[in-house]
DNA sequence: CGGTTCCTTGAGAGAACTCAACGTCGGTGG
DNA sequence: CCACCGACGTTGAGTTCTCTCAAGGAACCG
């Protein structure tokens, strides 16, 4: 991964030509208010992996970033050179989320597969805060949410429980319709390893010992759950799933 | 503990004379924001350590909490029962920001020590935040913080690792001018083990080491860290000090 | 084709856990 | 006043889960 961001190119999305469709997070708002979020958004972006970084950590904070479309990750690097992911962001997610009390971002960004991503200046979120109240509640949802999901993971979970609970969450992140359909993730067994800090072979044994027992169906990154009721018992104790349950609890 | 939740007896306090004083998330706000934030604060209760949680997982999330004195936990607890911290709350932070996006709270809260919160409805919350971007943008950066915070300690580090992220933290949150000074920690080793996924034997075990190697002065909850370098650059890896350092970064 | 990256499986090592015991402290009640 | 009790803190010995190291096979690409 190169050290240098991505240059921006100048193409002006389009919400309601938007791939993410209704898991972007503006979705259910009144299109007055969309049309609102569309213009926030000064451009969107392509990303591949391999290829740059969005940002690095320590950047300046200048935008938050809303995917498109693919597989985004965010990380750390440590002194020694090891990558932390923090995690990965798919379409409808924003981007940025936990830089917004610092001027800095606290972690890099880069593609896990070809991704697309829109980027909306900060300060024009900070100046549309002031006139649009069900833009800054969906933000604080979002943050929120994400803080819920970031404290389940931190938990001493087993290699298994981890597992469990990530291939569930990607389910229903990814086909949240389709259960029990065949599933494609988008990153490799190194990455979720990475995010789950579990070595890659852990993470290929536990996947292994699933199938197994006839928990899961594998090959490579096809994943198929035949046994949702095991699998949903196992990540249990993680309490990661359903954290979109209910979406507009702030509002009044 | 019980199993109930306390009930709220009322007495209306005044922000102008709270003991968490400039660590409360109003300070540095405009009197008159201030002053609007005070309106919301429907009553202030003590919480007592054993005699009952604040609320409980599951339970309706009715209102936010702001901790005024003392030290106030939340946890899940699991199907066999073993209690799992998800974090530790000071004079000056809230309580519930993980319920923001949902109807229920997703945790419990309890006292570590006696202590004593304020409860601000929800609901008004959210009428005010109409009003209020000052306040609602203060409430999107402290989750935004918390939600940072908690992707910091998510990492695998190592047991020596994780005690010093930790006693850097509570130095810093809890006596930030008095570096060098004694501490009084406000929970057990067995919190504290369980705040970091650690074995309450293993938090004994580091500290003890941290002590042989002159790193830190301890005697049961006092202590004194004697080589705040080492610490630190044992903390380094966890990334989880410095959250606070620029506030003002979301207003424009 | 080579070369690279990813996935998978095996064997040994190590960090943290569990189990167990003991000392200390503070409260309680005889 | 003191014996008792429970909660907390500390230390030791053995176990276990996951990691590290190593190697082979499969897929992809120039």
């Amino acid at each position: 991964m190169g050290a240098h961001s991505v240059p921006f190119d100048r193409c002006k999305p389009n919400c309601s030509m938007c791939p993410a469709g209704s898991r972007c997070f503006t979705s259910g708002l009144p299109d007055q208010e969309i049309s609102l979020w569309n213009d926030l958004v000064q451009t969107h972006v392509p990303l591949f992996p391999g290829h740059g970084a969005l940002f690095n950590a320590g950047d300046e904070a200048e935008n938050l970033y809303l995917v498109r479309a693919g597989c985004v990750k965010t990380y750390t690097i440590d002194e020694e050179g090891n990558e932390r992911i923090r995690g990965f962001h798919l379409p409808g997610d924003l981007i940025g989320l936990d830089a917004l009390s610092r001027r800095h971002h606290p972690c890099a960004a880069g593609a896990v597969e070809a991704s697309q991503v829109c980027v909306i200046p900060r300060a024009r979120v900070a100046a549309e805060l002031q006139r649009s109240p069900a833009l800054m509640q969906r933000l604080l949802e979002r943050t929120s949410r994400e803080l819920s999901a970031a404290l389940s993971l931190s938990g001493d979970f087993t290699a298994d429980q981890r597992v469990a609970a990530f291939v569930l969450s990607m389910q229903e992140r990814l086909a949240p319709s389709a259960s029990g359909q065949k599933l494609r993730l988008p990153m490799t067994r190194r990455d979720i390893g990475n995010y789950l800090r579990l070595a890659t072979e852990t993470v290929c044994r536990v996947i292994t010992r699933l199938e197994q027992q006839g928990v899961l169906e594998s090959r490579d990154r096809a994943l198929a759950i035949r046994d949702r009721r095991r699998l949903a018992g196992l990540a249990e104790p993680v309490g990661l799933s359903g954290s979109g349950a209910d979406y507009f609890a702030l509002a009044a």
